[in-house]
DNA sequence: TATGAATGAGAGTTCATTCAT
DNA sequence: TATGAATGAACTCTCATTCAT
């Protein structure tokens, strides 16, 4: 996209307009398959399906987007950052502290969670199974999810003095937290509809895994 | 099925034969899908090909299975079958107690995932996200197995004159656990193929869960 | 195709008329499919209006054929085979001289192009300029021709005693009668639709192809 | 494209200048197509790629071009143009002798396909079988250049008092001539290619050519 | 003149499912 | 019971062409 400049380096008036037209679009067509793949599912949800709910044209999806993987794809980047994003800062907000950690699991679940079922649905139901491709995206967000956890977790250790048990410890801590996230989503947003008691099961929850956290530190420091 | 009987009400040898013939090519073909889910993918895997595999045609394949959902919900229903009793065997032998819910921990990484890889394939992953009968199936089976978990807890519980702390906390912890075997075991088993290591992985990650549930418990009983 | 066959090593009446049937099926898509390639052209020629020409499904067309370039290199190697062996008959019926030759030459345009113009569309235009694979198949089904006047070639002068002036004789002038066959038909029967008149022209050619060949013999026999 | 006028009849020097960018233009976008076609094949290059080769826009391509039709038209244009000045030439500098004739021939060989085997490939390649118009084109280029053949030949004989044998006997020739330069390029250029050895062939092609043309005269006159 | 986003018809291909034999 | 040919809807993706700016 080489927009052209003007000579003091900015782009002409109408080449902004164009730009901000464009990310709006993309914004638009990525909402609508959004909204699809998460109420009838990525296979049932057609190309077609997808250009009518963004009005536009099929061609115009293609234009934005590689193929349909690519859109899952996207948007689980998407998600990914939001998701990250929103973690971190309930984490740094408290001084990367164990309660940082607690708080973080409660963002999960009282905001993540609440505010955006749909990407939920995406990277917990939605992309699951799908192609090499997709998939290989898939373990990479999580990978980066788990390592979040970890460095959260070596953080707040080392700043107390505490060390794991075992060679594999933090890495499987993290990854169970990710399940633990993963699964109490998945049965409360999607299989029971418990949006309204998300709170108080996600206060279960983080105490359940902060417990886990702590017995595999060598000296455990209660919450 | 009407099986003609003999007078007698016992089935004919050739009768008997037949059952036995037509029990065996179920099992073929169930295999076979089985396989090929897990290795190609469900909607990779056509009935065609399922057809070959088991040196049937695809017509059999439809006499056997009423269709393409039904051969994978008969594969959930029988890998639950053997998750459970998997499960439920390693936390009878030791008397309903903690140390036997620790067992049944270790039993799901070191026998069920080491054994059954493919079967984790079909629940973890190729279950996920299909039609909505299959989803159905998939949280009966989840559901079945939280209620295990939580009902053995609830045993354990018991025996010590142990009460959970929240309303909920019984059916998070059992859903937190579940989330945890099968992220670790998605993680370990078909991102980084880390079969060798799932012992200790598996160590971990229940000595993880222990702690949770502990930090649950009005009476925290160290194990 | 296993066919179930009786004791006595042959096939049982129906599976007979089962193999008929689809041999005849077959024949019938492919028959369609040179019909509708020599008068739309292949690329004008959708899977669509095959079945619908053949009265079949479009999966069937799928069933009898991989795919649509498959269609065109069935056609192809049907065409090859009736080509050289129309030319090859009224050679050898000669007794392999140049009469033979002369002979091969004016099979070609008073049987091959007269009975089979279709077949002639295919190969000297539908298939030009394809997909790689059909090119590939273009390629060899040419090689095969050429090698046949080739040989045929060789036969006669060994007969005679005679023998080429240049390394790449033999092959150059093979090569070229292939040119003039191709273009002399392609002109008459596409161009100019000089059917009627076919006969004449093709004398002239053949007797400039066999004034070619003498000029390049070492010591010219005339025929 | 009506260009504005100064006063004195001539164009304005920035007109001028108008002009010759659009000229260059519109060659730069026929090489890109030449290059694409003859590399990639006619339809699997679009029109988004040929304009990204020309680094112009789509909507450039359009300006100069009706469609993508007019693109392979021009091109066979130009071929046209190029082929006949080139044959044309050597004929012509031999006194439209047999001499001529045969050097015409080399120079087909050894100077068209030499240094513009991407043109053959666009007149004997990928302009065959394409759309009606495409095909009528074709035809009109193929009639120019037997007529030219046929032409030069009707010089020759009336030079030397000669006539031909049969009615269609010079036209034959020309288009069996056509037919031979046609398939020998293609053999050898895209099939073995063999450039370095086409000077060897071709003057075999042109001797062949050159017997057959004796073998329809009246009088033979050899060379 | 030039741009490039947008269109939308149309293509090839797949595959779950059926059913006459 | 078993076969496997047949169906046809549905899907993804391409691309020549247009047109507002």
């Amino acid at each position: 996209m080489p927009a052209k400049k003007l000579k003091d380096g900015k782009l002409s008036p109408s080449a902004l307009r164009r730009q901000r037209e464009r990310e709006h679009r993309y914004q638009t067509i990525l909402a609508a398959a959004e909204k699809l793949f998460a109420k009838e599912g990525y296979h049932k949800s057609s190309m077609e399906q997808i250009a009518n709910a963004s009005e536009v044209s099929v061609g115009a999806v293609y234009f934005y987007f590689k193929n349909k993987d690519d859109l899952i794809i996207q948007l689980m980047d998407e998600m990914g950052y939001v998701l990250r994003s929103t973690l971190g800062k309930a984490f740094i907000k408290h001084g990367a502290t164990m309660e940082g950690f607690k708080q973080a699991g409660y963002a999960f679940f009282e905001d993540f969670c609440v505010n955006y079922p749909e990407k939920c649905a995406i990277i917990f139901r939605e992309s699951v199974g799908k192609s090499t491709h997709v998939e290989q995206h898939r373990k990479e967000l999580f990978d980066k999810c788990t390592g979040d956890v970890r460095k959260a977790l070596m953080m707040v250790c080392e700043n107390q003095g505490l060390t794991f048990k075992g060679k594999y410890s933090a890495e499987v801590i993290a990854v169970s937290i990710m399940g633990i996230y993963e699964r109490v989503a998945y049965q409360y947003l999607f299989w029971q509809d418990n949006t309204h008691d998300i709170k108080l099961i996600g206060k279960d929850a983080v105490a359940f895994l902060l417990g886990g956290v702590n017995n595999l530190l060598n000296e455990a420091a209660c919450t």
